[in-house]
RNA sequence: GGAGGGGUUCCCGAGUGGCCAAAGGGGGCAGACUGUAAAUCUGUUGUCUAAGACUUCGAAGGUUCAAAUCCUUCUCCCUCCA
């Protein structure tokens, strides 16, 4: 019995935006569902009781960066990662698939699993399939994904197709090597790079192993939006309409609403909670940026429409003043705010597929928002 | 009163004859960021009719083909001695 269950309530009738519910043994989780990324056991700059009353139910961690520090044998004896970082709610853990990716310089992939050189002390450790789940299984996260190749944007067909061929094989690998189904769950990953008969041979390979959630992974690496939403439009429909979809690393306002729309479930993104730090509030409008002098004396909140607790008590002018004296609080409120921000965008989502209205919804939130 | 050191572009500060509109910081302005090597990174920052030209290194003179750099006077600041 699978630890995470996956209940479809509807689809749209004109589109495929789908209205869900994901149990795990730490609560339920409506979908769609944007989840925010405390890669380190934290939400930069958040409490976690904060992050839940922002209305988050499902928050994301990261595989090879507790391995590296703490290690997963002090989370282990903190009683689980849920209890050590005071988070009672749903957790997902990526694989640290992503990071074969994003370390490019300082790891090498063999089929074995992945040599990193710690990005912390230079020091090297290996990372195969059998050890990212060996990890997750001592962080005890509701959800784990398998061990994968995210592969660069561009690369050629031949590369994109022994890489996709790996993740298979080392998706098996993973599923063999996890030993506490009834806790947690697997969710396999979709890789194809842009290809699109690769993708669905991809979503055909991963299916088989008949596994209790899908992902997509290996967009948004730098292709144009066009061409993400193409590779889902092709690629979504192969992966079982009873099982969650989760649209990996995935998380600027407008790209939410056409994820959606071609049938995904959840999304996880660090955009909210980066660019807040760097100074970026997400708005209905489009972002903007609080370092602008002409904020200088606007002493209105960050987005009108908004309710949460940064655009209830202060003004732009102030957010800027912080962000410009590199006060802490800075990176607080407008994190609040982000992350505010994209939830409350999926709970309109969902009251409107559940109204059948998103494609009105989509409609009126695109009239507005700006992007550059 | 005597001896010495110094005043550089918004700020600090390097530069001691041409390669100097002038290093490097800071500050300012702008941009980037999508399964977090990120409270990070990038660009820009004298003026203009922007190719090029013009003005600028406390002030005024001078030497030189050429001066932020050398000389003279003035001025302001700092340190030490009396």
């Amino acid at each position: 019995m699978d630890a995470v269950k996956f209940k479809l309530h509807k689809t749209s009738k004109k589109g495929k935006a789908r209205r869900g519910t994901v149990t795990t043994l730490h609560g339920s989780i409506e979908t769609p569902v944007f989840m925010p990324v405390g890669t380190a056991a934290t939400v930069k700059a958040m409490k976690p009781e904060d992050v839940e009353a922002l209305g988050a139910d499902i928050i994301l961690s990261n595989t090879y960066h507790l391995y590296l520090r703490p290690g997963a044998e002090v989370i282990k004896a903190a009683g689980g990662l849920h209890k050590f970082m005071n988070w009672d709610k749903s957790i997902l853990t990526d694989s640290g698939g992503f990071q074969v990716f994003s370390l490019g310089d300082i790891r090498k992939i063999t089929e074995e699993g992945v040599e990193f050189r710690s990005h912390l002390d230079g020091s090297k450790h290996m990372l195969s399939p059998e050890k990212s789940i060996e990890v997750q299984n001592a962080l005890g996260s509701d959800i784990i994904m398998a061990f994968d190749e995210c592969a660069p944007y561009p690369a050629d067909r031949d590369y994109v197709k022994k890489s996709m061929e790996m993740t298979t094989r080392w998706l098996k690998r993973c599923k063999d090597a996890h030993k506490n189904i009834e806790n947690q769950s697997l969710f396999g990953i979709m890789q194809g790079g842009m290809y699109n008969d690769l993708r669905i041979e991809s979503a055909k390979q991963i299916t088989e192993l008949d596994l209790p959630g899908y992902a997509v992974g290996g967009l948004s690496v730098g292709e144009s939006k066009d061409i993400m939403y193409d590779v889902l439009e092709a690629s979504v429909d192969y992966l079982p309409d009873d099982k969650p979809r989760y649209l990996m690393g995935v998380g600027s306002p407008d790209c939410l609403f056409e994820g959606v729309e071609r049938g995904i479930d959840m999304f996880d993104c660090v955009l909210p909670t980066r660019i807040a730090r760097n100074g970026t509030a997400m708005t209905s409008q489009g972002s903007i940026n609080i370092k602008n002098a002409r904020f200088e004396k606007d002493f209105d909140s960050l987005d009108p429409e908004c309710d949460c607790y940064t655009c209830r008590n202060y003004s732009k002018a102030y957010l800027r003043h912080l962000y410009k004296s590199n006060e802490i609080l800075s990176s607080m409120l407008l994190t609040t705010h982000n992350i505010r921000f994209l939830v409350k965008i999926m709970e309109d989502i969902r009251n409107a597929i559940d109204n059948d209205t998103f494609p009105e919804l989509k409609k009126e939130f695109f009239t507005k928002y700006y992007d550059k």
